[in-house]
DNA sequence: TATGAATGAGCATTCATTCAT
DNA sequence: CATGAATGAATGCTCATTCAT
């Protein structure tokens, strides 16, 4: 119960991390900032998290496995791979990025600031696993004829960009049509 | 000639700004460290610069300039675009993203915090100005034939997205084979 | 307990400024200056204005409700005045001004650069109420034949003048002689 | 002609800091605001006074001898002096006083001071001398019968207190009626 | 556990002063 | 002489962190 009603609080101030850190930064969030946005007196926040940096550092990792997760839940169906399921799983993933506003801005925030932040190298690993998955996508369509020749390669580089900088594009809610339109482009990506 | 020293400090401190902006953000990057990337003191800063809002707001907008120039060169050309020479725009895009890496970081660390800085504005500007350049490029190119049947808008949104998050791909100078991989998945955004 | 104890340095602080101000002008004392002679920590200031210009402004309007209560206490008594009360009175007058040197000076001090500080209107509003309140001593002085016939309003220009030009011939502690001095010459200005 | 202009430039810098420093105090005043006061370049005013604190203390001490001359100049009619001509006297002082706002407002400023600044010694020195001719006026109006009986050292420090105190309540220029209460209030305070 | 008062390192900025032109 | 670019000491203020309650 305790345990219960501390998980709660922990989340309370992880999502406002999450929020604040994506809409302002590290250094311009402060730890009053969030404690206020959470609900929680500032001194709580140290309760949970050793300090500012811990909880940057929480926000940009812990939320990658479930990111891990659902990106690469497709694997295992693979085998059995068409064009409608590669459709669907590019519309997945589109969906995916449009909706984590705030962690894929905290994700690009560190990216972009590579030399700043050590959390890079967890991402760095994930980008590779994520590339990684894409290029086996790309061989397996191609053989079994459902993608035209293409570089595995080049397209995962090109789509992992083309997902990030597409979470660039966006500063109010993305509306569906431009939704599509990347659903389409990113399509072309894979030579469709 | 005290006019011409004048500007050369000017633009120390500016590239100072601009590259220490780029890897560090805004609130990480001290006017001390900026005077000593420049070679100047710190007080000096302030005689080129109101304060360090000023100096940040340079540094996003002042390039703006020449890169709308560079960017959009080709426009007077598209008269008598031939595919090859849509090859080599793109090709020139993507080099330039490439190139420079510094100012797209800032960029991007201004859209990826759109409340926070008021720079955003000219960013989105600057943003409709290019698709539209890049809406008439496909618009001519379907004409002309070299470019088969596209949303017009749709490659827009694409094509810049994938421009921007191809520049959160590298942390190291780009290598070539990257630069080629981007240049061929650029062309697929395109139908080609 | 807690409480006392915020009030207790809330007081330390205050009476800090009010000192350092009155000795060294607003801008001369520094934040850390007041924190060394109130015996915190300079942070501490922080906890109890927001910045230095509240603490000022604190010094400046807060001791005049005090001020207001023991000048005026009189007014009351004043249906029964007789000559010696009078007396009494214009002598806790010259006493008060006597004893409050430091809040004394940090008047004048404002007094003297009308255009600088904002509080100059609260103290403006004090000056008319006290010269009302004379005044109306010197009416009903006159009405009941203690006093010879006066312009209330010269005199009450005049007295106020004099009480404050009296607290500016002060460097260190008034002697018992010079407090007569000013005691006697005071009656005079009623025309005693 | 060249020293001509030249202390005509050391003049224009020499008003700009009386007024500056009269409005704004000695910290809040900057080179600046008086170079800019002044007309002329702020390095300009480096070359007419070595630092701030010397222009400082030449808007305090170099006035007193104008001052002394003005205030003092009826020490030798003293011998034939009448009821009115003692009353033009204190005319003209209060005259003065109320004329010469500026100074007399950097007076003020560094007598509240006193232990901040070093000129404090100068204006003590010149007080000493204005009440000793004070005592002596009022010795001799005594001895004539002009004055009622008076303690001529009580009569000195209030009637300078009280010239102080006058140039205390006035922000915008003095008017007429309120000089004249001043005048008579003055009177009062040689027992007339 | 939760709180928030106390602390002081760190930073933007101001401004007197120097000095080359 | 006049100018103003360059400098860096000084200061107000913010904010992460500690710790007593």
């Amino acid at each position: 119960m305790a345990k219960l009603k501390s998980n709660q609080k922990r989340e309370q101030i992880f999502h406002a991390g999450l929020k604040l850190f994506a809409e302002n930064g590290y250094s311009k969030t402060t730890i009053n900032d969030i404690a206020r946005e959470a609900g929680v007196s500032f001194g709580t926040v140290f309760t949970y998290y050793e300090n500012k940096a811990a909880l940057f550092r929480a926000c940009v990792t812990e939320p990658l496995d479930e990111f891990r997760q659902y990106m690469l839940t497709a694997n295992e169906e693979l085998e059995s791979i068409t064009l409608q399921k590669l459709k669907n799983l590019v519309g997945q993933h589109i969906d995916f990025f449009m909706e984590k506003e705030h962690y894929l801005r905290v994700i690009q925030y560190v990216i972009g600031q590579p030399y700043r932040f050590d959390e890079m190298e967890v991402l760095d690993e994930f980008a590779d696993e994520f590339r990684s998955f894409i290029q086996h996508i790309v061989k397996t369509g191609m053989d079994k004829g459902i993608l035209p020749a293409s570089s595995p390669e080049e397209v995962s580089y090109g789509y992992l960009a083309f997902l990030m900088g597409m979470r660039l594009s966006f500063t109010d809610q993305a509306r569906a049509h431009q939704t599509n339109a990347f659903k389409n482009q990113a399509l072309r990506l894979f030579g469709l």
